[in-house]
RNA sequence: GGAUCGGUAGUUCAGUUGGUUAGAAUGCCGCCCUGUCACGGCGGAGGUCGCGAGUUCGAGUCUCGUCCGGUCCGCCA
């Protein structure tokens, strides 16, 4: 037996106990005639003193860090003791030792707050696992998992796997693909979800399946997003909408439950996507805090009365004149910003990833009097009544910002988010859940000059909608005015859940009905036996009673880090790949042989 | 595809207007130390300044190219 004990059992009621413990030499202390060693794995530190008659055994057998060994020894409480280890009361007197194994000198330290920079960490990424700080992050995703099998066994969902090879599909994320040896010239593609096969399931009545499943896609990277990434995939069927929201919501509470011991006991709060955007300008709000958007010239038209033209354009500042639309957020008590503070918001925002021409602001001063960097235009009455529209308050800084509306309404929505990360408005240890409904069905895509699904295109417009669309062609004559386009107000019957303005999970009330399904496909201009050839097996399984079904599928790794605190995703997946989709651990991808192309028919591109 | 920041000792970083022998911390090695736990003290080794051109009397520093990494935009149904 190699050890009686793991490094992290051991207490003060173990005292005089002989034991034997195995693990990785984490620190040596030498003093003299004695040294202490801490000895790591997975459950802890235990120290080890190596007293005098040990010396000489340990000069000839010297210990280094990372070194694996196996210590027998009894267990004595401490002189000084160390409180902030769980085992600290106590240490083994070591008798007898064995090095079971040598160990170079790791290239950064094994410690919570180590000296390795990322990639570095990601080479010798079996030294990083090692760290307590990325440990309890996988441990902390194998909870997130077990509170998720352990709900949905409770609520009578059953796991079935589906297949990795399938076949490529023209919507969505480009494809992984997988050349097929025994099928010359033909590929095989990754999942980028297991999307076609719940459904199908639903169609076979597995009325509640779920399944913990890796997904693909071949896209460029993000802090927050991987090449193969890990989704909790759902579906039921005889649902609506309101059923899965109430159930899967009922999820996360419970997760947060299991992990965080944290009750969320309030209903979650629900948003159109329409009021998502005109509020927060983005489809993913953090709810954490307000600072919600004002768009100034419907609120004047709306709340005084007053038209835009009358009571700003006739100020003269050609900018606000000249806009679409002009958004107001209030930075609350923010009113004291200098010159300095006010100029390096405007570079922000003057950034190409944001890409505005400005900001305009007005200091709503705790005397009542305002200043502004358009005092030139307006005078304190115009100042004050932009400030009444915005509801803000003495004290407070309005930031406006002008220009096309989408494009504005999204930088006010990013301005929001930096003022909310300069204010230390997103606390880690918040949680804000926030369903977003109601999403269009399409949007217009102006390179390929179609109709494209915003989510997919097995999703079903709203029950009211179904005529409309079906009732309608989707072809687009005039280009210019697709907005004019019936379909461009058809809404989804489709949810995403934010937490903390990161969408952790999305889904559909899907289409069950083959001609509505059809419909779709025609609408994304495929044609009949386009649509065929890519999805028959999908419009015969609606042939064979297909039950009205619907479903949602969660970011594990994203929700992990959120409940984790962390910004990035790739310390909550044990072996993740880099920015440009590299295992720089693994070298990987990597060029193949001759021979292995040769078996696949495939050459390299000459250079 | 684009923007932006970075690449200097094993590691994390500093390095001024271009100017003598490129520094710090930590790690590593050696010696000392019987109660440390970020141990302490003394000493030591350790660098093709990512790579390649160019400007210059002189380049870690300036210019161009290139490679690698981070973050973001596009993209991600």
């Amino acid at each position: 037996m190699y050890r009686t004990h793991t490094c992290g059992h051991l207490r003060i009621t173990d005292v005089n106990r002989t034991v034997t413990l195995c693990g990785w030499v984490q620190t040596i202390r030498k003093f003299g005639a004695i040294s202490f060693v801490d000895l790591r794995d997975r459950y802890g530190i235990t120290q080890l003193l190596f007293g005098e008659e040990l010396q000489t055994l340990l000069d000839a057998n010297p210990l280094g860090r990372e070194f694996v060994i196996q210590a027998k020894g009894f267990v004595q409480e401490r002189e000084n003791k160390n409180l902030h280890i769980p085992t600290g009361k106590i240490e083994v007197l070591v008798s007898e030792f064995s090095i079971l194994n040598i160990s170079n000198v790791p290239p950064f330290t094994i410690q919570d707050d180590t000296d390795g920079g990322d990639d570095l960490r990601m080479k010798y990424r079996y030294l990083d696992l090692r760290r307590n700080a990325v440990k309890k992050n996988l441990e902390l995703r194998y909870a997130v998992t077990r509170s998720v099998r352990n709900y949905l066994h409770e609520e009578s969902f059953i796991e079935v796997e589906t297949p990795f090879l399938i076949k490529s599909t023209p919507e969505g994320a480009r494809d992984f693909v997988v050349p097929s040896r025994m099928n010359e010239g033909q590929f095989y593609a990754l999942p980028q979800s297991p999307q076609t096969f719940k459904q199908l399931l639903m169609v076979s009545g597995y009325d509640r399946y779920f399944q913990i499943v890796k997904c693909f896609r071949d896209e460029d990277l993000r802090a927050d997003r991987q090449p193969e990434f890990t989704q909790i995939d759902c579906e039921m069927s005889f649902v609506e909408q309101e059923d899965i929201l109430n159930t899967f919501e009922k999820m996360v509470k419970r997760v947060f439950k299991d992990v965080k011991d944290l009750d969320y006991e309030e209903p979650v709060e629900r948003m159109t996507w329409e009021d998502a955007m005109w509020q927060y300008g983005i489809d993913k709000p953090d709810t954490r805090f307000d600072m919600e958007l004002t768009n100034i010239k419907t609120v004047f038209k709306k709340n005084n009365g007053e038209t835009f033209p009358e009571l700003i354009a006739g100020a003269g500042f050609p900018v606000f004149d000249n806009a679409e639309t002009v958004i107001a957020i209030v930075v609350p008590q923010c009113g004291f910003y200098t010159r300095k503070q006010s100029d390096e918001l405007t570079e922000w925002v003057k950034r190409p990833q944001i890409g505005m021409q400005g900001l305009v602001y007005i200091k709503c001063n705790t005397d009542g009097s305002f200043k502004s960097s358009v005092d030139k235009f307006f005078d304190e009455d115009k100042l004050e009544a932009i400030a009444n529209a915005c509801a803000a308050r003495a004290g407070d800084l309005i930031l406006m910002l002008a220009g096309k509306e989408e494009k504005t309404r999204k930088a006010a929505g990013e301005l929001r988010i930096e003022m909310a990360k300069r204010l230390n408005l997103r606390n880690k240890e918040t949680f804000k859940l926030l369903w977003v409904m109601d999403f269009p069905l399409f949007e217009y895509d102006e390179n390929a000059n179609r109709w494209v699904a915003r989510h997919h295109p097995f999703t079903a417009p709203k029950k009211e909608q179904i005529d409309l669309m079906l009732n309608n062609d989707p072809s687009i004559k005039d280009a210019n005015n697709y907005l004019e386009h019936p379909y461009s107000d058809i809404k989804a019957n489709a949810y995403d859940l934010v937490l903390n303005g990161n969408e952790i999970g999305g889904g559909s009330i899907r289409i069950f009905q083959k001609d509505l399904q059809e419909k779709m496909f025609a609408a994304l201009g495929m044609s009949k036996d386009e649509a065929m050839q890519k999805f028959g097996f999908l419009l015969n399984a609606f042939e064979y009673g297909a039950p009205p079904h619907g479903g949602i599928a969660f970011g594990l790794d994203r929700l992990c880090s959120i409940i984790g605190g962390s910004e990035g995703i790739r310390d909550f997946i044990a072996f993740p790949k880099n920015n440009s989709g590299r295992d720089v651990m693994l070298d990987a991808p990597s060029a193949i042989d001759e021979e292995q192309l040769k078996e696949l028919n495939l050459k390299m591109r000459e250079k």
